[in-house]
DNA sequence: CATGAATGAGGTTTCATTCAT
DNA sequence: TATGAATGAAACCTCATTCAT
């Protein structure tokens, strides 16, 4: 992996003056709602600008090229979604093992649900080189953040596994990916029952792999 | 999704003769050869054409259009999977639940590992219309094969519930997508060690989610 | 330098069809037509080949950037002027010194002012990685022409001078040049005038390098 | 060519205050500085606004436009070459010709190699509208002061030739050009030879060409 | 005066697809 | 049927220049 591959990926300049702090704003919005409407494919730095009322220019004053916005659209929402369940480890501490599981994947999927939408458009640009790599480190941030938590569980036999967490943590996102890229627009049933199933899957899974340490 | 989507990417013409027969599977291995090589953003039909050592035209008297051409490799990689999963499936019937769920769930990893570079770089082209549909569609014959295996388990409280079916083959494909996207060539302890804990959440979720039905 | 400075400017594919062979003669003709009624500023890639009376993507199949294109052109026009000297060369030898060189630097007046309008037009490209180093490269092949009839003079007193050559070669380049973009269009007698002068400029200039050697 | 070519290319103001004088200063160094590290075909005004620590806008209160400001860079080292040799021809009067010719020839190429990098850095940008013309103008001064120069000779034969001048001055200029762009930091004993042998196509070419006037 | 954000026409280049040979 | 030259719309991106702050 090269060394310099995230560099052509970092934005081009922070902005000093206060206009262009919301002309960076518009545009990372035009960057999803173009996402949204045309899909992936249809989705050029022009429109782009277009839906932001800029013009291309001055796009690429801030991205040095279509990749970095798209990759900077997308460490932004993984970084929301992070944080919202970062959030909720940090308060489910010192309970049971199974009310921490619970409350950490509702907390992970109702941040997917959340912004549905953005999500699956997000699936689509979260390929290639930058991506996976983006979702990786987002994917160890919140690994840290469960361990942290489960660390604290009032009936753990035994420190939780690396590993397991991972696999745990992976298995959440891609029954989510799922569920999204199934069909458009789940219905509250079906989110609620997707959600009941994702606490049980973890939860039983913990407790397995937490069991098997001894 | 329109009702016509997946029309345009049947394959345009059914080799009768042994020539094309050829010709086609020299696209089809040409097509991974690229995306391995190239990537998917330098993927075009010329180059592919050009490493099956045929000429742009003859691609396109196979395949109508790029996409029915990545469309059916994708198919392809997809339905060789699935028919590895269903013959294991067929097999282990009969059996105590765990003993199942364990060939199933090894199965699926070493099917997915045999070729990590193709699963790898069929990723990257799984997206967009056509892509979520397929793997949609094999989801649900993996999904059928493993229910009726499930029936038969010769310890089973109650017959199996087909979303967590889902679920579990969905939560399996995500572990197996970051596993295999997070770094090239995973060890083989690594892949032995994954083995273990998805033959492990598969296990504690099915025990959880068939316990709860009672 | 970088070694493979030019290799990107080598032309893309070979021609292997009839028609394609007049396609690639139409854009480089294309390319000297536009230099001359355009001017460098404004010569494009679109507007060659619309001048050529083929598609952009065409010119691309045989040129794999603009600077490719025109290092072509340069070069078929120093390899032109190149090949007259040293014919001119070759069937002045065994002759006395002054007579050679006026025989070799008429010929080069000529050469130049022959197509005058595309030697202004190509110094405007000859500049840029590229350029220099192709004008070097003429500049040795017409030197050693030029060595190859000097050692043949019937009065000669010694063998010649590498540099000396090379610098009253350039010296002759030097003064065209000068002399083509001053104005467009010198006179006949501006013209004649020039031959001569450059005519006595090589011949006491080489008159005297030879002597020198002693 | 239009009369007001030159028109636009004055510089927009003269810096009556010490800043500005300063800071017209320090952008005209840091184009030069621009062109030598990154080429002239990278030289953007932002480029050389930033390098010289201003901004864009205030580049083009002093200069109208792009090529204004190369224009002035030009203008100025020509303008530099000339005066040195100007004040070497004033110097050398009322001397023999041989050692007027070499005072001459030594302080050009002297002058060119001192700044050999700024030298081939402009020939880059000598070319197109205006540059041909300055050339031509500072061609026409440094020939006066050559004339005036070589009418004082002490063995002087007949008056020098308008014509021959311009083409020795040109001729100069031609394989200093040729030196300089072959390589880049000719060696110092390169140097020595270039000087000596100028020296002698000047000499031997104005003794001829002189001689020929009797 | 200086700043630097914004402009947008226009340049280069790619690539899926067609069709005469 | 195979070929590959030709197409041309459309993508990405640059940069000289302006003008509100």
């Amino acid at each position: 992996m090269p060394a310099d591959a995230l560099l052509a990926l970092e934005p081009r300049k922070t902005p000093v003056q206060a206009r262009s702090a919301v002309t960076v704003q518009s545009i990372s919005e035009a960057t999803i709602q173009v996402l949204l409407s045309q899909g992936a494919e249809r989705l050029t730095t022009t429109r782009v600008a277009e839906r932001a009322g800029v013009s291309v220019g001055t796009l690429y004053q801030y991205y040095p090229n279509k990749r970095s916005l798209l990759f900077a659209v997308l460490e932004n929402h993984l970084n929301k979604v992070a944080a919202r369940v970062e959030a909720v480890c940090e308060s489910a501490r010192h309970k049971p093992l199974a009310g921490m599981i619970q409350e950490m994947a509702e907390a992970f999927v109702d941040a997917k649900m959340e912004r549905a939408d953005i999500s699956v458009a997000l699936y689509r640009i979260s390929t290639g080189l930058g991506g996976p790599l983006l979702v990786k480190q987002v994917g160890q941030r919140l690994r840290r953040a469960v361990e942290a938590m489960l660390g604290t569980a009032t009936d753990a036999k035994s420190p939780p596994d690396k590993f397991a967490v991972e696999i745990m943590l992976s298995a959440m996102g891609g029954a989510m990916r799922s569920l999204l890229e199934a069909g458009s627009n789940p219905s509250p049933a079906t989110v609620r029952k997707a959600r009941e199933q994702l606490v049980l899957l973890c939860q039983s899974y913990m407790a397995a792999a937490t069991a098997k340490r001894v």
